[in-house]
DNA sequence: TCTGGGGTCCTAGGACCC
DNA sequence: TCTGGGGTCCTAGGACCC
């Protein structure tokens, strides 16, 4: 019988805030999207006090002022960071994880030989909070399905010390209790087609007929069936499959109809998307580009374009995915209208080392050598502090951060100091 | 004034081939 | 009078996740 934990950070980007400004304890946090959009993060305080998650800052406005509520934006170098330290310490307790996300890894403790499994996660859980002072909670059961929902019991009983087991014992009484929509794989559209067939909890939806289920909701949803019945459909990754994709998009600060401008937005996307493929030892073959009106913006009239080109060799050479980039959004830009959003995907990836360099290669040309020499400057003084040329015209598209928390453990300037 | 970004997987439908 | 069937590949779109 298989045995999985996840392991969820609370409130993960709020605990991020606290560890370098502790006075943020108990005190009602949010964090904000990029622009400082919409909220993507609350502490429990925050939670508590009714702000709701996604809203965007304009609607929680009179909330935030009335409850002092503390607004960050998102500081993914911080949260990047604190997350590997995390891991790091799992990954070592461990043998098999599963880096999940930023803020949750599943554990394989299927061989782990220890006499009470749910004592050995609470010490493990210390173990955590005393070295990166990250507060998580953990699920254990026979699934990641069924581990996922322990999980949201674990956060539900803080009595508990963080620590929820499903066992065959307690799952049917689990299961009764979990709404539908709780369940990991059942979105809105599913939880509202299940609530209307009078499907409401995990239990009646376990036991449900497989081939109804598999007729309404596809083999996605079956899966999910015979995980909640302790049957594994879902494998743990600890070695993480290559991605097939990648991208860089965004949406701009303002809109904007002048040509640099956007041009210059899906210049640096591109270099700022190959960068992120360099790093994972990837090239790419396909370069897609795509750009937008503000879908929110009931003035404007709603205008969305994207192609792509197929390279004749796979490349991680900034400078030719840089230039079919442009090639691209020359082909698809249209004057006279205020574009709001752009985005540059990289397609068809490969592991670099599998590739042949061609003949007239960039990678042959030293390109290599300038890519790596690029990417040292960079990782030392500071992401775009060397990067292709670019106008620094009008940029409406830049990224409005308003209230941005310092990178602590990232960058020297930015390393706190204790006073004696 | 003001609504995120980065992924994966599945499905349906069309083109094309034999 | 009467328009096959099956396989593959590609693409677009949708659902879902965090």
């Amino acid at each position: 019988m298989a045995t999985f934990a996840l392991v969820d950070c609370n409130n993960f980007y709020a605990s991020c805030e606290r560890v370098f400004e502790p006075k943020l304890k108990h005190r009602p946090i949010v964090i904000l999207s990029n622009n400082d959009g919409c909220i993507v993060a609350r502490s429990s305080e925050a939670k508590e006090i009714g702000i709701p998650m996604g809203a965007p800052l304009f609607k929680a406005r009179g909330l935030i002022r009335r409850h002092g509520v503390v607004v960050r934006s998102s500081n993914y170098a911080l949260y990047g960071d604190m997350s590997a330290r995390v891991m790091d310490i799992l990954s070592a307790a461990v043998p098999n994880c599963e880096v999940y996300s930023i803020d949750e890894c599943f554990l394989d403790l299927d061989h782990l030989c220890v006499p009470n499994l749910g004592d050995w996660c609470r010490d493990l859980r210390r173990q955590v909070l005393q070295c990166t002072g990250i507060p998580v909670s953990i699920g254990i059961g026979q699934t990641k399905t069924l581990s996922k929902i322990a999980n949201k019991y674990a956060k539900a009983t803080p009595g508990d010390d963080g620590v929820f087991v499903i066992s065959p014992e307690t799952v049917e009484a689990c299961l009764y209790q979990t709404p539908i929509g709780d369940v990991w794989g059942i979105g809105r559209r599913g939880s509202k087609m299940l609530i209307g067939k009078g499907v409401h909890s995990a239990l009646h939806f376990r036991d449900s007929d497989d081939r109804w289920v598999r007729q309404r909701m596809g083999v996605v949803g079956l899966r999910t069936v015979h995980e909640l019945r302790g049957i594994p459909c879902s494998e743990l990754e600890d070695i993480a499959p290559a991605k097939q994709a990648t991208c860089c998009t965004r949406t701009f600060a303002r809109a904007s109809a002048d040509m640099v401008d956007v041009k210059n937005a899906v210049l640096s996307y591109a270099e700022r998307a190959v960068e992120k493929m360099r790093h994972a030892g990837q090239v790419c073959r396909v370069v897609q580009v795509f750009i937008r009106t503000d879908r929110h913006d009931d003035h404007e009239q709603p205008y969305s374009a994207s192609a792509l080109e197929t390279l004749i060799t796979p490349t991680n050479d900034s400078r030719a995915v840089v230039a079919a980039a442009l090639r691209v959004f020359a082909r698809i830009w249209r004057s006279g209208i205020r574009y709001r959003k752009a985005g540059v995907l990289l397609l068809d990836l490969s592991a670099a080392d599998d590739v042949m360099p061609g003949l007239l290669d960039d990678r042959r040309a030293g390109g290599d050598a300038l890519m790596k020499a690029i990417d040292h400057v960079n990782g030392r003084f500071g992401r775009g502090s060397v990067h292709l040329g670019l106008s620094d015209h009008a940029a409406a598209w830049r990224m409005r951060q308003e209230h941005l928390s310092p990178r602590y453990t990232t960058r020297w300037q930015d390393i706190p100091r204790a006073r004696l």
